[in-house]
DNA sequence: TCGATAAATACATACTATTGGTATGTTTAG
DNA sequence: CTAAACATACCAATAGTATGTATTTATCGA
């Protein structure tokens, strides 16, 4: 093929391929060649050229595709005027979750824990940055420090509350459940944090039923 | 080698062999020769003609070393003069609960989400299946039934405490923590669980100074 | 009960296709 | 002309298979 003038759309296709591949049938389950062959015309060597291994690749197809939920959440919470307990709720609101759950519905990984423990283990890992040095941690802590929240315990809540958000309120990794127990979790959680002070709102059902239709729309 | 009179001392062997080097290199980690060569004078072959597949060894191992901490924790669960309540305390007290860890701390899991994500899928998987079918759920809805659990939404509860107990409360595949940051998670979940209906016990916390204790004299 | 034989089991050996990755071209844009 | 953007040809390691061989165990007639 020669020289592409636009070298970044190459990087873009492949990254699309992999993003694919990887969601239907896992890191281990995808092989570099499986990448190459939805690339039409493109050899192995391309990839090699623009990635150093398969697990960069895997890194930067999922960093690409959080990329703009991860600016739009750093946007919403960087509004000054609001209390850390209205900053929370807001974590937990639609206009927060949906894109989110878009962008999972469209990458549609295999229901199949095993099949998906690389993504298993990121969004495990995840669920610990996300409560430690991400957005959720802070956010109760200025909740604390503006009063609008009362927790004894705020590094283990946002550890224990986006655990259960992440791997269990959306079973990305298990068959396709029904509504109401999707709903049924969302209230327990609900029920669970608010044990421990911290106040999901009550948008936190409507935002389950908004997941569970974006789910089924994308046809799980 | 010829041919051994007891084949089942093989089989030991292997999944003997096979258990250490999963779960300190992980399943991908982990090539078949690996384990052969840990096998002194044996070869593929062997293993081939024992085992079907590098997947039937992981399964194999696995079982093998949970069946007597299955056993004992059934045989625990059979007492029949217990209410539901109590069977749920126990289930978290240390003489059920130690017992694993210990299984735990000797197969010593690599603290990486990503070389361990073979075994966190199975715990994530396996928190679902202790809640439904396993021994969690039945024992709730025995207290329901028995009067001595009030509890709302016992499968839910179920799950979401399964899931905390086992990926959170014990982070198998993170590093190391303080014992103060355990007992800390420990009080956040029985506080969480008590507000779904479910108490676990004024043993918990010494469950988990425990845990930690077996943990740190692994030497992790 | 006994030994001979057949059959099945417990391995070893040798091989294969696929894999992630590399070394080294060749072509084209800047 | 040079460096980037690819292609081509290779490599070692991998899970798994096909097949060969030795040893145990089941079978059976006497």
């Amino acid at each position: 093929m020669g020289r592409n003038k636009y070298p970044e759309e190459t990087v873009a296709k492949i990254l699309d391929a992999a993003l694919e591949l990887f969601c239907a049938q896992g890191y281990e389950g995808t092989s570099i060649q499986d990448i190459v062959d939805r690339l039409d015309g493109m050899t192995k060597g391309a990839v090699y050229h623009h990635f150093k291994s398969k697990e960069e690749i895997f890194n930067a197809a999922f960093d690409r595709a959080m990329a703009p939920i991860v600016e739009r959440r750093r946007s919403t919470l960087g509004i000054g005027n609001m209390t850390g307990a209205q900053k929370l709720k807001r974590l937990y609101a639609p206009e927060s979750v949906v894109p989110q759950i878009e962008l999972w519905a469209r990458m549609h990984p295999a229901a199949d824990p095993v099949k998906s423990s690389r993504l298993l283990a990121m969004q495990y890992q995840g669920s610990f940055d996300e409560s430690a040095d991400g957005y959720l941690l802070p956010v109760i802590e200025e909740g604390i420090a503006d009063g609008s929240i009362a927790c004894e315990c705020p590094r283990e809540a946002a550890e224990a509350v986006s655990l259960l958000a992440n791997l269990w309120l959306l079973p990305l990794f298990r068959p396709l459940e029904t509504k109401d127990r999707m709903l049924a979790r969302a209230q327990c959680l609900a029920q669970m944090a608010a044990a421990v002070g911290l106040d999901l709102g009550n948008e936190v059902l409507q935002t389950t039923a908004q997941i569970w239709d974006v789910w089924n729309r994308a046809g799980w």
